[in-house]
This record gives C-alpha cells, structure tokens and sequence, in this order.
RNA sequence: GGGCCAAUGGCGGAAUUGGUAUACGCGCAACACUUAAAAUGUUGUCCGCAACGCGGAUGAGGGUUCGAUUCCCUCUUGGCCCACCA
C-alpha cells in the first residue's frame, strides 16, 4: 500500500499550477468551442463554511470534466463585496468596512485556492472596487434616463435596528431578513426600479429557457399574473367611483359591499376634504392610521379575525343589479395590489365570508356547485328533467340521532327528499316532506344548511336524467308525536334513526362539501365553479364562461394585474454603490454624467446609524456635488440594493479590464449567454429575476446582445450537519472545512460532496464521517493500483469493465450525477482489484476520469506515471470503444404472469425461438409456463415475458 | 389557503426512464491478521416461513399493463417557496 499524503501533494501542485498559469482563459482558443461556467459569487463574510464547498467546488469537477471535452471553459470567481455585515462591523467594533471586507477576501481566496478549483483568478472581480460599481452607477443612470428608475412615495419596509428600508423580498415573515426585527411600515420618498414595465416579458421568456421546470414555475407565480376585470362602481354622489379588480366578475351579482385598503386615495381625499360626505370621519382616521403603522406581522397574526370601519354616508351602487351597497375601509385588502379596492362577494369569497359573518352583512349565492352522482350518473340520450327539491336532516329531539331513508326499491339511503312543487316555498316544501314520509309533524325551526347545488344524476324508476337544484335544511323534532303515513310511502321505504356520525353512510348527497362541513361545523364560502343563480339574464349560465360578457354589460374592462411590484433599491446605508444623482436647486433630480462615474463613495463619514443615510455627513461628497454642478446643488445621500451590484456581474468576468463598456459586444459574443448557471434555489425570485430584468433593460439600449442571460440553470441542495439539522453555531454541528481539508484532504472532501447524492436536484444531505471515510479508504486504494500494473498479465475483462465505466462516468457528468459517476469509479476499482490486474494505458485512463473529482491526487499519480507529461488537467476525455464492452453471451430476464421465475444465458442477439427453445430446455424455468401460454414480450437480449392465465 | 416537490433497507442513495428492486458507500455481524486494540482483508447483511424452496415488500389504497419504484386517480406524511394577491 502506498502512502497517500494529501498535505504534501496539494502544496506542491497548487503552487505548480499558479506558476503555469494553468487556470488561465484565453478568450478565444484554437480548436475549441467556448463554454461559460457560472456559480453564485459569495459575499466575503471571513470564512468559507462547507456550503460553499459544495457550491464551488462541485461545479468545478463539471468545469474540468467540459475542460477534458474540450472546452475553452471559463469558470470565473469574484467577491459581491458591497453589503451590511462590513457596516455593522464598523458600527460595533469601529473597522473600516473597506479594510474589513477586503481583509476577509484575502483569507477567503486562500481558502477557494485550497479546494483545488481551477479558478481563472485574473479575472477576478469585487463589486465595491469603483472600477466595477462605475458601471452599476452607468446601467443606474441610464434606466433614470429611460424613466425606469424614479422616486417615489411609497410604504416602504423600515426595520428599526438596521435604521434602513428593506425590499418586500428581504422581509421574511414580518421580520427582517438580516436581523429577525419586527419590521414597520413607512411611508418614504424612494428610489424605485420599474421592473413591472418588464412583467410580461419576463414571463413570457421564461417558456423558451432551458432550465427545471421548477424554476420557472416559481418565477411564473413570483410574477403572479392574472387576468381579471376592472369595473367601476358608482359611488350616491357620483364625484368618488371606486374602481375595482377581479377576477370573478361571474360573481358580481353577489356583491353586497365594497372594501378599501388603508391607503386608498378615496380615505386620503375624503378626510383631508370638508366636502365629503364621510360622516364617522374620526373613526375611520383612526383606524387608517392604525393599520397602517401596523407591522407586517401584527398584520398577518390577525388573519384570523377581519377588522374595518364602516364608511358612513357613502354608498356606492352594484352596476350589475343597481342594489345600493355600503363601502367599508379594511386592511384585508392590499393598497399595493390591484386597484386597493374590492367588491365583496361573501358568498364566493372566503375573506368576505368572514367579513360579512362579523359585520353581519348580507350573504347572497349566486353561483350553485355541480355535483354529478357518481354512482347514478346521467345516462346519454335519455331526456333531461329540472326540478327543484330539499333534502332534511331530520334530528331526534333527546338523542344524537338523525332520519334516515332507506329505500326499498333503489339501494338507497337518503336524508328526507323530495321536489318542491310549483309555487310552493323550499320551507314548506321541507314541512310537507318530512310529513309525507316520516309522520313526525312538530318541528323547530328551519335551518338552510351550506349552498343551493345543482344535482345531475339518472333515476331509474322513471328513466330520466334528472338536474336539481337541491336545498338542505336541518331541523330538530320537538318531539317524537306522528301521525300515520300512507301505505304508498311504506312501500318504498323505511324510516330509520341513525348516529348522527354515519352521515357518511348517507348517499349520494353527504359526499358533497358543504354536507360533510354542517357535520364539523365549519362554514365556508363556496369558491368554486358553478351555474349561475340570482343573477338575471345570466342564470343558468357556467360561472366559468361569463366573465367577458358581464363586464361588458357594466361597462368594466378585462385587465390584466401581476403581483410583481416595482423594486425598491435605495438603501440608508454606507457600504454600497453610490446612487449617481444630484439635485439642482430646484430639488430637480439629474443622472451625474458619465464622464464623472464612477461616483466615488466618500470616507469621510460616520458609521452611527441615525435613520438618516451616512452619507449625508459627507463634506467630501457635497463639495464634490457643488465644485462639479455649482452652487446649490446637492448630491442624492443613499446607496443601492446590492441586489443590483450582482444583478450583472457575470457580464463582467467576460471582460473585466474594459474601461469603455461594462463588457465589449465581442466579449459577449465569445462568452454570453452563461452556459451553466449553478447556484442556490433561495435566489430563484430574487437574484436571478433581477438578473433577467436587467439584462433585458441593457438589451433594449443595445449593451447587450442577449435577452436573457441564463442558457442553463441547476439548484444546488443543501449539506446539513450530521444530525440532519441545518448547521448552526448554536447547535453546535457545524463541520469546519478547514479542519476537514487538513485531516482527509481537499480531494477527499471534494469527492465526499460529490457523492453525497444528485446535484442537479435541491434535496438535503446530512454530512456523515463515516461517508467521508468511506472516500477516503477509496483513494487510499486508488493510490495502490500503480503496484499491479503490468504483473498479472492483460485482462480482457478489466479492459470490459473500464469502458463500461467511462461510459457510465461521461453520461453521468453531463447530468450532474456525480454520486453516481463516482459510484461506477469504486465498481471498476472493485474489479481492478479482484484480478489484480491493470495496463499502463488503463491506468492512465483510470487517472483522466478521476482528475476532475480529485484534482491534486490525480496530477500526482500522472506525474509519476507519464514522466515528463504536461499537467493531467489538459489532457483530453478518453472515449470509450463500444466493442470492448459488447459481450456475447448475455443474460435474459423470463417473467411469466409477471413474476420473474429465473434467467437464461445466451448469445448477444439471440432470436425469440432460440430463446424459447432454450427456456423449453431449462427445467425450472419451463415448470413453471403451463402447456398453454402466450409469450405476450420478447426484447431482445434482456427479456421474455409468458402469460399462462387463460382468461387474457 | 395557493404553488412546487418528495416518500425505496438501520442511514445517504441506485435502478438502462414501463422490463431481473435495493447498485455504490456508510453502518452492523462473523472470521482472519494481532498479546490486545486500531488499521487492513475476507464473507455476510430487505422481511416472513415447516428455509438449496416459496411468499411478501419501493408511504397507504385503487386503476391501466403480460409486467409499475417508474404512468393515472384518491389519501397520508414530510420539505421548499409564496401567502388576506380579490
């Protein structure tokens, strides 16, 4: 056994390869196509923990593997430099931000260069060297020149501990992404980016990217659009119409009342204005202002109970029946989605169900659920009957006991049923019915239970497919006095008391939803899809089907609305990129031009955090302002989200030295789009929708030439700590890869994440010692097959199982299944061993599939067997010789009736009668297909299937 | 509440995409080497039984099929993202 001594080799080579410039990428090279590798940059927080193991140094054994295809492949890194921890250290512990961050970076390049990554580091890049945020500050101005940047009054997210605004994105759960305080709302003057001008673009681009449909899809709901309706309601003074969105005008007859966010202009204009005819106006002030400093998660915890004020004296009109209608204020609604206003349908509408139950408001149904009787469904051809009829539960007076029918002639068993004649009333219908066929006549009071439903089934008594539209009611008996029931009735069934819990027994009518929800005693809106009832001409139409033609009728408009809001990007913070805007004396914002960018970040400042941005106690920067503009003028103080900074870095790898542009056209045309985009899935609304929106903006102003930037995208999944919890300090399971690297060795570490399990799919790993060893015991044997080359002779069949495994290897890359890859590796070595047999060219070749998973050991083990030999690292993927893994014999799988009853050998492509013939010929195998069968499959070479059972 | 995804031995995970379920690794057990342990090596390791055989098993139940971990339906559990989005 040789020794394998990781320390002394990764030093060697890792100076080796920096002294031949191994890692270097020419932008073009001859003979070789240009392929972009990209991973997610890290922020320089001081140390690289295991997840950053696994976010580089995994996709770079797919970069080396595209390298050995022969790929010019650039597989660039850099710093996203900007940001605030490197503020808050200056705040607590009085560093410089810069010297901070920039002191981290260097031991974190350390750190990436010890992992054995083929990094091009002379493309290295940091988004707070102004060389690289004087193009940040370039895209910013020239979207302010496109009025895609502006300022804006806007309810902004405040968190009071970092003293700035956040974007909706970087609150989670009410609370701030960064430090867990509850966040407030604000109303603020802010830098906006228009990304909802680029919604549907950014929606529809989406269909022709190459990337998991997951993905998309995430970004398809992050966009959140939705066609609907905006209909206008006249309010009884006709000045104040509130206009609203829907996207269930079907339902517009069942609106009982409007609702208006807090922020809705029409509370603005009706309590600033004396003319308005808002009586409560105190009420409703209070409760505005109320809601509106409420926090995020204040607003959230009261989902449960609805609140709002009654805007008295203000009704407004329901265009579709002319019903008068009261207008509330109530923070259910959003000021941000959508017009701020909605129509109220209780019946339809969870939310407005819940609203109108404590405000005791009007519930009208105006939409009936379907319901087809499974087991008597309606027959084709036969005649439609209508009708209308009530089902009753009927409830015993003492005990918890309800009616049951059971029918004689059908195999039924109902509630009370029966039809509501012509001009009777569903009540006295339930009276009659429960008389007719239960004799019980006193009864309490009548109660409607859940929604009027249409019911479509086929009666066989009288051959007709029935549609009813059917009414539940519940009663309780006062008592158990009756009066006889005719002979008819007892003919067809009986009347039975049941435990009120066997409703489910009830068929067909107690599947339905509303049955089984009187049972629990939940009440719910109906929300689903329906006929339309109470609604004038457009009863009997499907709900699914009228959206158009009642908007028309009230004059609204099909719109379409997303969820998606523009990005707010200003920051009261230091450590960013300096917005290039400056103010004339007028207060008129104007872009700093280009030939003054980049817009330096002064020093002279003070990191106290005030609520006020840092930079406002520049003198640098407003003298600055005044020598460039003069008198007067002064210089915008807040910096950007450093989403933005990120939000493009990848178009600068590609040319990182440009002074003219943030990357030349001819740069992009070698490089762009990205190739292979690895990164992590909490990035998939954010950074990488960004991403695509800038990308398009640089598109339409021609500095790009792509629309959208990403050919390919994986998610990454996530390494947990070995007791399966997500690695914390205060758990105490965090696994240090430094001590890792000095213990096994970076190969060793390498190849463990490699195969921990599949990369493409974003699951959760537990880190496990004893895999890790497993790893390294695997190229600890590695290391000792140099001692069996050329003793025991050619083997063809280690020649066989190489080129199975290089096969298996170069498909499993392409996929992102190193686990697999690797698992294929150990097979092979498996063999190797058992014959102890090996060539020279086979273990070199063994070494090339090996050099991407474990870089450092396997240039060692070439040097030493290819003197003199260039780095393994620029040599090329062997390909495997399919003739060498043909065999031939082959073995052949024998199902009868589905069950595997043995295998034959025979010879590679051996026809189905040679196959037959042979299984006649192998006993056991044969004693099992009786003296008829059928042979129902024969695939050559791997499988013969028999049915013996005579009924097929 | 909405969307997306998953569920296979004691554990991480394989399975040619509808064709021999449990590859590979870990763990465990026995044995060898050793005074002993570690390391290493060899063998074994889904479950049941009247065991060289047969039956059962891929979260549960149903369906399609000669054949289902794979496709379809219902349900259960778990994960991620979103969430009073009209």
């Amino acid at each position: 056994m040789k020794e394998y001594d990781h320390k002394e080799i990764e030093k060697k080579w890792k100076n080796k390869w920096i002294e031949d410039k191994l890692y270097e990428t020419p932008q073009k090279k001859e003979g070789a196509e240009n392929f972009y590798t990209l991973v997610e940059f890290p922020y320089p927080s001081g140390n690289l923990h295991i997840g950053h193991w696994y976010a580089f140094a995994i996709p770079d054994i797919y970069a080396r593997f595209m390298r050995m295809q022969g790929k010019n492949v650039l597989y660039p890194i850099g710093f996203d430099s900007f940001g605030l921890p490197a503020e808050n250290a200056a705040i607590k512990h009085g560093l410089d931000p810069k010297k901070w961050t920039y002191g981290n970076i260097d031991y974190m390049k350390m750190q990436l260069q010890s992992m054995g990554t083929m990094f091009d580091w002379s493309r290295e890049l940091r988004t707070s060297d102004p060389k690289y945020y004087k193009w940040t500050q370039w895209i910013f101005t020239k979207m302010f020149e496109k009025g895609l940047a502006y300022k804006a009054e806007t309810t902004v997210n405040w968190c009071s501990s970092c003293k700035t605004v956040l974007a909706n994105e970087q609150v989670v759960d009410g609370k701030c992404e960064r430090c867990g305080t509850e966040i407030e709302k604000r109303k603020q003057k802010q830098w906006m980016l228009k990304i909802t001008d680029y919604a549907e673009r950014l929606l529809n681009d989406l269909d022709d990217l190459d990337w998991p449909e997951q993905i998309k899809e995430q970004q398809r709901n992050w966009i959140g659009r939705s066609e609907g309706s905006l209909i206008n309601f006249i309010t009884e003074d006709t000045i104040e119409n509130i206009s609203v969105f829907t996207t269930r005008a079907d339902t517009l007859f069942g609106v009982t009342y409007l609702v208006v966010a807090p922020e809705h202009e029409l509370i603005d204009s009706a309590l600033s204005e004396n003319k308005s005819r808002i009586k409560n106006k105190e009420e409703v002030r209070k409760y505005v202002q109320k809601s509106i400093k409420k926090s995020e998660l204040e607003r959230q915890a009261n989902q449960k109970e609805k609140t709002g004020v009654l805007l008295e004296g203000i009704t407004a009109i329901n265009p579709a029946n002319n019903m008068e209608i009261p207008v509330f204020v109530s923070d259910y609604v959003l000021g941000g989605y959508g017009t701020g206003a909605v129509m109220a349908v209780p019946a339809h509408d969870q939310r407005d169900f819940e609203f109108a139950e404590k405000f005791n408001l009007p519930v009208v149904q105006v939409i009936a659920p379907i319901f087809v009787d499974k087991d008597n469904p309606p027959l084709e051809g036969k005649d439609i009957s209508p009708r209308r009829n009530v089902q009753v539960i009927v409830k015993h007076p003492t005990e918890d006991r309800i009616i049951q029918i059971q029918w004689k002639q059908q195999p039924w068993k109902t509630f009370v049923i029966g039809g509501v004649e012509e001009g009777e009333s569903y009540e006295d219908a339930v009276l009659r019915e429960v008389q007719e066929e239960t004799g019980y006549k006193n009864v309490g009071k009548i109660e409607r239970i859940g929604w009027q439903m249409e019911s479509r089934f086929y009666v066989a008594h009288k051959d007709v497919n029935r549609k009813a539209f059917s009414q539940v009611f519940y009663i309780e008996l006062r008592d158990l006095e009756k009066d006889e029931i005719t002979q008819e009735e007892k003919g067809l069934h009986d009347v039975v008391w049941v435990p009120i819990d066997n409703f489910r027994d009830f068929n067909p009518v107690s599947e339905l939803p509303h049955i089984q929800e009187f049972f629990s005693v939940e009440r719910h809106a109906y929300t689903g899809e329906g006929i339309l009832i109470n609604s004038g001409e457009f009863d009997g139409s499907l709900s699914t089907e009228v959206q158009k033609s009642i908007t028309e009728k009230v004059n609204g408009n099909l719109k379409t609305t997303f969820k998606l809001r523009d990005w707010s990007i200003g920051r009261q913070r230091y450590w960013g990129t300096p917005i290039p805007i400056v103010f004339d004396p007028d207060g008129k914002p104007h872009a700093v031009p280009e030939e003054h960018l980049p817009w330096i970040l002064p020093e002279d400042v003070d990191f106290t955090p005030t609520g006020k941005a840092p930079l406002d106690k520049s003198e640098m920067l407003k003298k600055n302002t005044e020598d460039i503009f003069g008198k007067g003028w002064t210089p915008e103080v807040e910096t950007m989200d450093t989403f933005i900074d990120s939000s493009w870095y990848f178009l600068r790898y590609i040319d990182v030295h440009n002074k003219e542009s943030i990357s030349s056209l001819e740069a992009q045309k070698a490089w762009m789009p990205v190739g292979q985009y690895f990164g992590g899935s909490e990035h998939t609304t954010l950074h990488l929708l960004y991403s695509r929106f800038l990308q398009k903006v640089l598109f339409d102003i021609g500095a790009v030439a792509e629309m959208e930037p990403f050919r390919k995208r994986i998610n990454r999944g996530l390494i947990m700590g070995p007791d399966g919890q997500k690695m914390s300090k205060s758990k105490g399971n965090v696994v240090d890869p430094d001590a890792m690297v000095e213990k096994v060795g970076a190969d060793v570490v390498r190849m463990y994440l490699a195969f921990i399990g599949p990369y493409g799919e974003a699951g959760s790993y537990p880190w496990d010692m004893g895999g890790i060893a497993g790893i390294r015991r695997f190229l600890e044997r590695l290391c000792g097959l140099e001692a069996y080359i050329e003793k025991e002779g050619v083997s063809e069949r280690v020649e066989k199982e190489l080129h199975k495994m290089l096969k298996k290897v170069t498909s499993d890359m392409s996929e992102f299944k190193f686990n697999t890859a690797i698992s294929a590796m150990m097979i092979f070595l498996n063999h190797v061993e058992k014959t102890k047999s090996l060539t020279k060219e086979q273990y070199q070749m063994t070494l090339k599939i090996l050099a991407p998973f474990a870089p450092y050991l396997a240039e060692e083990l070439w040097s030493k067997v290819v003197a003199g030999s260039e780095s393994i690292h620029v040599q090329s993927w062997p390909k495997y010789d399919h003739e060498k893994i043909m065999d031939a014999e082959t073995t052949i799988a024998v199902q009868v009736d589905g069950k595997m009853r043995g295998t034959i050998r025979v010879p590679v492509g051996s026809t189905e009668g040679d196959v037959v013939q042979k299984i006649k010929e192998t006993e056991e195998i044969f004693r099992w297909i009786s003296a008829s069968y059928e042979l129902k499959k024969f695939i050559p070479d791997r499988l013969v299937s028999f049915a013996t059972d005579t009924k097929v």
